[in-house]
DNA sequence: CTTAGCTTGTGAATGATTTCACAAGCCCTC
DNA sequence: GAGGGCTTGTGAAATCATTCACAAGCTAAG
């Protein structure tokens, strides 16, 4: 398949949440520059991301709401669930574990991990803390694909080689520091505070970078 | 000032965060390729965007750690401490107002807010929850720059409106759904769901992303 | 059946970002 | 103070992403 951009991907995930507005309103169809319109994006650019996976609309007429959004759900792979483990249980840790749009798209979080014994055995919206040293026999049973590492700087990279070696295939990093992964695994990283860095640089040079 | 990328300001906070450990470590100098080794991008990558901002190095030495970590931090304009609010002190919103990498980088939280009564109150790492009603009159005394925004989809683009009416100039959101603000204030959206999302199409098709 | 009115899908053009490649410059040694 | 060995800074080239612009195709109306 065709190198596809990561800011195509972050599109489609949007346009799904759109459609499924849409679809929730009552349309039944919808045009690409109204879709376009909701993510502040254009028409064109609405029309090449999906052309990249094919033709999903009637000329004339648009895309049909529930079609678009089964196929946008196939492209991205959301048509089944998704097992993730989140290293960490500290606070940003523990929101993630509750965090509701997780678990509506289909990911289902099914440990949470922890290295501090006072934090194991807590229940996180019905999932028990359970001890770091169980990562490897968890992963073999469980066999989740996706880990979200909420651990501090300096452990994140040897959690990372812990949990990838132990068969898990992608990992969602908010520890501040970049980590390397081995050819094939699927890794990215949020970093919050570079979030405000850049809004922080946005304000101190007004106009230097480009608003959105 | 010319146009810098967005991607360019994310490197240079990437570099910062370096060049504070080659600090720490004792490391008096640096090259444009130990600090590409450690961001996993090029030397010509770290060279082209400093670049936009001057010149920083000496020709066969390489970089005085010190010296570019003092202008990379007047370039993201660290060098002055940030106030910031929260608004919506759920999971997401408490577990930021006691993130510890944000007061390290200078970004001072000011106030947090939420609307749910029994929330109000609550002590957060110092600063108590303050009713929602209060955001206008504490953004006229407290002036805060940043207002990050931790409350439901629903209640995002009410409140955006709010704070950047009040005098906020920049948003930092987490709420899943897109923010229109007005031309000149700064916006970034941290979308976790589209994270997992984006992994997912990377293990779904395997090898379409470029896994950077 | 034909025409009018929209909207898609997509090559081509433009714009942005990254990589290349090398002259210029600095330090150290002899 | 001349030469060797590095490393920066930067135009030019290459790559990547977005926007343009329009033929093709669908529906509805007459």
């Amino acid at each position: 398949m065709k190198h596809i951009a990561e800011s195509t991907v972050r599109r489609l995930s949007l346009y799904l949440r759109f459609l499924e507005e849409y679809e929730a309103s009552g349309h039944a169809t919808i045009s690409s520059g109204e879709l376009a319109e909701s993510g502040g994006t254009t028409s064109a650019q609405v029309r090449k991301d999906l052309s990249f996976f094919g033709s999903f609309g009637k000329r004339g007429m648009g895309y049909t709401v529930k079609d678009l959004s089964i196929a946008i759900r196939e492209i991205l792979g959301l048509q089944r669930p998704w097992s993730v483990i989140i290293v960490g249980a500290g606070k940003i840790g523990a929101a993630l574990a509750q965090y509701r749009g997780f678990t509506t798209r289909g990911f289902r979080v099914v440990g949470v991990y922890d290295r501090d014994p006072a934090r194991v055995g807590t229940k996180l919206d019905g999932v028990s803390v359970r001890p770091e040293a169980e990562l490897e026999r968890d992963i073999a049973k469980l066999k989740p694909e996706i880990a979200v590492l909420c651990v501090p700087a300096e452990a994140a990279q040897a959690i990372a080689d812990r949990v990838t070696k132990a068969g898990v295939r992608a990992v969602l990093n908010f520890a501040p520091t970049p980590l390397k992964v081995t050819e094939g695994v699927a890794m990215r990283a949020v970093n919050m505070a570079t979030e405000l860095e850049i809004l922080a640089f946005g304000l101190t040079n007004g106009g230097a970078l480009p608003v959105r």
